[in-house]
RNA sequence: GGGGCGAUGGCGGAAUUGGUAGACGCGUUGGUCUUAGGAACCAAUAUUUUCGGAUGUGAAGGUUCGAGUCCUUUUCGCCCUACCA
């Protein structure tokens, strides 16, 4: 039987798909859209694992809705600003420009490889100023909006290479490349105000029923909404301070309070600035690590001062004021007041500093002696030790009769507060979208006008090792502007900003004079499945949500706020690591099994260890290139054996075993393929009978249940079935047109999956796909059903009947089952259970 | 500290609304064919057994005729988040 030549097929259907645009999509409005995406890559050079799932899980869906008669859209681009760019250039001394460009035309080659059903028609780049000009279109439109501002904010400083750092490139407080010592430093930003939006993007989570329940989670705690109030505190104190104001979502239990602490950004702090001792408390609570951990550790430190707070609720309740490293400025009012007996916090606090810890929530009711000891009490209860508060329930009743009290005496209000912050977008960069503002000789902002559009990045060819490019181009920053001589903005924007919208853009790639063509947005969006990694689950798909609600908003023509109707995130692809015995890691090419141990390829006496599956990566050697493996086993085994193995929603390991046992596959159905095509050339006329008519409706409703719940690993699963069957079942003399028909079902139901493959096997039948196969409900009915029979709940036997068997004529099979009766025998049948068709219960 | 998810054979994983636990694949074992096989094909594969059964879905309870599935408690693992007042 001849091979199955995996190159020659592959190789022949893509260039047909090439060569015909089969998918290239076109509105028409007699049919229903469907907009399947993927994230797009980041043009790094090489696809990975990580890419040959995504890619393929989106494919599988996006062929199956075509088949089903949907208007197909799926669209690929590249997500191509970045730092990575900016570091090779600066590395190897060249333009990140002709680097990117390079790997792009690298990786689509690649993905090409794949055998997806893109529309590379569609094909954009962020990096190009076809793209980043309507991006600063947008920009200006924001700005007109109110909804981009600047102000003074905090970056990381490397003082050796003269640049910002991200927060990732900053690594126990020092820079990642130069190890210097990272400081804070004040700079002039562009914001979003995505704050505007916190209230409408977490209402319209909740819409979003195809969203993954963790996602919406992670993005409501994001936002992070609570609700308290602000509370006036009076200040005695020989400063010109007569008030402090603070955030809490805990007023009723007021009347524990003890100290109040403010930030040391607290503007109050002006008051200190001389203080020598302020000075080293503030620089103290600067240094802690900026470690996720030693921050939550850290211990709780304080600055007293010499000012005297006021409870509002008593006035003879009078607290001392200090500077605290555990109050933030940029959440609420960066002042708290602290309730040592029901905060862990200022419990801790107030442990160090000797201050009073009065308890005022007692788990119960009766319990006026209850008292705080090693940990605060958080839990719910009743109010005591509060003079008009008493015994108001915990905390429902009582937050609420204390808002309104303090509202009524004028002494603090309701307040809401977001924990999201507005989305700073400057980037002390060059290889990013440039912000299209100027700035005139006193330093006021100008917007560039839009007939200037694109501001586009000049052309550098050696990028030096230190500082932002752009301050250093003289040239290009200088700009006239009817005369008047400007100075260019030399920040570039968040690369986050460019794929906000790349969604928009896929629907009309070649519009000139704007972003999108608002007729094909109308069609094509929203996106209705949206493919990706959890790891953008918070900042991507929310400034995606917040960019659509900004275009939306003073704008009649665009009536969407959300972009992506359907989310699904798939995991990741991991794989064994290896050790040698030095302790280094080995990459699997560079091992060779015997005998199910694992030896180094050049060294064949020395074993290595086997390590726990983990994430691809390239520091723990571990991962695997698909291009080899398409070179191997082909792009049907690689689209086989991605998807077999687990849910595509959790990580799978990528095992040699495994693309092996896939590439099997495809040749083991290969050789029924072949047999089937004999059977049929023999032109049988017995129609046995519906046997293969049967399976065929069985499978189809499968495979269809499994592809609309994304089960694509059962799909695999039942594709092993069907083969079993089918290669036990062909030698049964059907009739030629049964089997024809039957068996090009199922090579329809598998083009989503293998369309190389599938395909191929069409045209040799002399079909070709075309439409999703439908299946017969009655046929889906078993003509025999087996009866599971419990004695007492237990299994005891099985009974194979007619469907629709009555409860006493199951009941007389039962008693003339030999091995059932015995049971039975003499013995008092106390209740019976009868499911029809499954089951019957007797207890004795 | 807060939040989320999960725990099923040697491994990855199946198991519509509670109703035959372990589909399918990998691995392992035995066999057939072969000069040979790391090929192909066939068979077996949760544990235990006195071959009648008994026990089995991290642990302990509960609801139910019946629980992998529902409830309570608990242990462990992974992920997200980080002093959020």
């Amino acid at each position: 039987m001849e091979r199955y030549n995996f190159k020659l097929i592959e190789d022949k259907w893509q260039s047909l798909w090439n060569k015909d645009k089969t998918f290239s999509a076109k509105i028409d409005k007699n049919k229903k859209k469907f907009y399947c995406l993927e994230m797009f890559p980041y043009p790094s050079g090489k696809i990975h694992m990580g890419h040959v799932r995504n890619y393929t899980i989106g494919d599988v869906l996006a062929r199956y809705k075509a088949l089903q008669g949907y208007n197909v859209l799926h669209p690929m681009g590249w997500d191509s600003f970045g730092m990575p760019a900016e570091n090779a250039a600066r590395q190897n001394k060249l333009d990140p420009k002709s680097w990117t460009e390079s790997n792009i035309s690298k990786m689509k080659f690649q993905l090409k490889k794949l055998g997806l059903s893109i529309d590379w028609d569609r094909e954009i780049s962020t990096c190009s100023p076809d793209y980043y000009k309507h991006q600063q279109q947008f920009f200006l439109e924001l700005y007109d909006k109110g909804l981009v501002y600047r102000k003074e904010e905090y970056v990381n400083w490397d003082p050796i290479d003269q640049t910002v750092l991200a927060n990732e490139q900053v690594i126990d407080g020092k820079g990642w490349r130069s190890g210097a010592v990272v400081e804070r430093k004040k700079l002039n930003q562009w914001f979003f105000n995505i704050k505007r939006f916190s209230e409408e993007l977490l209402q319209n989570l909740d819409m979003l029923n195809q969203w993954p329940n963790k996602v919406k989670i992670m993005q409501k705690n994001w936002i992070g909404k609570s609700f308290g109030c602000e509370i006036n505190f009076q200040i005695e104190s020989s400063k010109n301070v007569s008030e402090i104001r603070c955030f809490t979502t805990r007023p009723d239990t007021l009347f524990g309070l003890s100290f109040l602490a403010l930030s040391v950004d607290h503007p109050l702090a002006k008051f200190y600035e001389n203080n020598k001792e302020f000075v080293k408390f503030k620089k103290q609570c600067s240094s802690t690590g900026t470690t996720e951990e030693s921050i939550a550790n850290a211990e709780k430190i304080g600055f007293k001062t010499d000012l005297v707070a006021i409870n509002p609720l008593d006035k003879n309740i009078k607290v001392p004021v200090y500077f605290a490293n555990f109050v933030l400025m940029d959440y609420g009012l960066g002042a708290v007041f602290g309730c040592p007996a029901h905060d862990q916090r200022d419990l801790d606090f107030a442990k160090k500093y000797n201050l009073k810890v009065k308890p005022v929530v007692t788990p119960n009711y009766d319990d006026l002696n209850f008292d705080i000891e090693e940990n605060a009490y958080t839990g719910p209860g009743y109010i005591f030790n509060s003079s008009f508060l008493n015994g108001l329930k915990c905390p429902d009743e009582s937050i609420i009769k204390t808002i309104d009290y303090l509202e009524k005496n004028k002494l603090g209000e309701k307040k809401i507060n977001f924990r999201l912050k507005d989305w700073g977008i400057s980037r002390q960069r060059y290889w990013g979208c440039p912000i299209p503002i100027v700035y005139d000789n006193k330093g006021n902002p100008k917007k560039i006008p839009s007939n200037m559009l694109p501001v586009e990045l000049p052309k550098i060819d050696q990028l030096e090792p230190t500082g932002n490019p752009l301050d250093k181009a003289d040239d290009w920053k200088k700009i006239k502007i009817d005369n008047v001589d400007y100075i260019r903005e030399t920040d570039t924007l968040d690369t986050f900003v460019d794929s906000s919208w790349y969604f928009l853009r896929f629907c009309s790639p070649n519009k000139t004079d704007y972003g999108f063509d608002n007729d094909e947005v109308k069609y094509w969006m929203p996106v209705d499945q949206y493919i990706g990694g959890v790891e953008h689950a918070i900042l991507h798909l929310l400034y995606s949500r917040f960019f659509m609600h900004a275009l939306s908003y003073k704008n009649e023509e665009i009536d969407l706020l959300e972009p992506f109707t359907g989310l699904f995130t798939q995991g990741m692809v991991c794989h064994e690591t290896y050790k040698d015995f030095e302790n280094n890691w080995v990459s699997p090419d560079e091992i060779e099994t015997i005998n199910g141990k694992k030896y180094l390829k050049n060294n064949k006496s020395k074993e290595v260890k086997v390590g726990p599956s983990e994430s691809m990566s390239k520091s723990k050697k571990n991962t695997i290139d698909p291009e080899e493996i398409i070179k191997n086993y082909g792009a049907d085994s690689a689209r086989l054996f991605i998807l077999s193995d687990s849910p595509p929603e959790k990580d799978v390991q990528w095992s040699e075993e495994g693309i092996v046992s896939s590439f099997k596959f495809i040749q083991k159905l290969w050789n029924l393929n072949s047999k089937i095509f004999e059977e049929i050339k023999k032109n049988h006329e017995k129609d046995n009978d519906n046997e293969i008519e049967k399976y065929t409706n069985k499978f189809l409703k499968k495979i269809t249940d499994n592809l609309e719940n994304f089960s694509y690993n059962k799909i695999i699963a039942n594709l092993h079935e069907m083969y079993s069957f089918l290669s036990k079942q062909i030698n049964k003399n059907y009739k030629k047109n049964t089997l024809i028909e039957n068996y090009q079902k199922i090579l329809i139901a598998m083009t989503p999956v293998i369309p190389h493959f599938s395909n191929e096997c069409l045209v040799m039948m002399d079909s070709k796909e075309t439409a999703w196969p439908s299946y017969d409900q009655s046929l889906l009915k078993e003509n025999i059903v087996n009866i599971v029979i419990q004695i007492n709940g237990k299994k005891r036997g099985l009974i194979k009947t007619q469907p629709n068997i009555s409860e006493e004529n199951l009941l007389n099979k039962i008693n003339g089952d030999e091995m059932l009766f015995k049971y039975l025998d003499k013995k008092n049948i106390k209740r019976k259970i009868f499911i029809k068709d499954k089951l019957m219960n007797i207890i004795i």
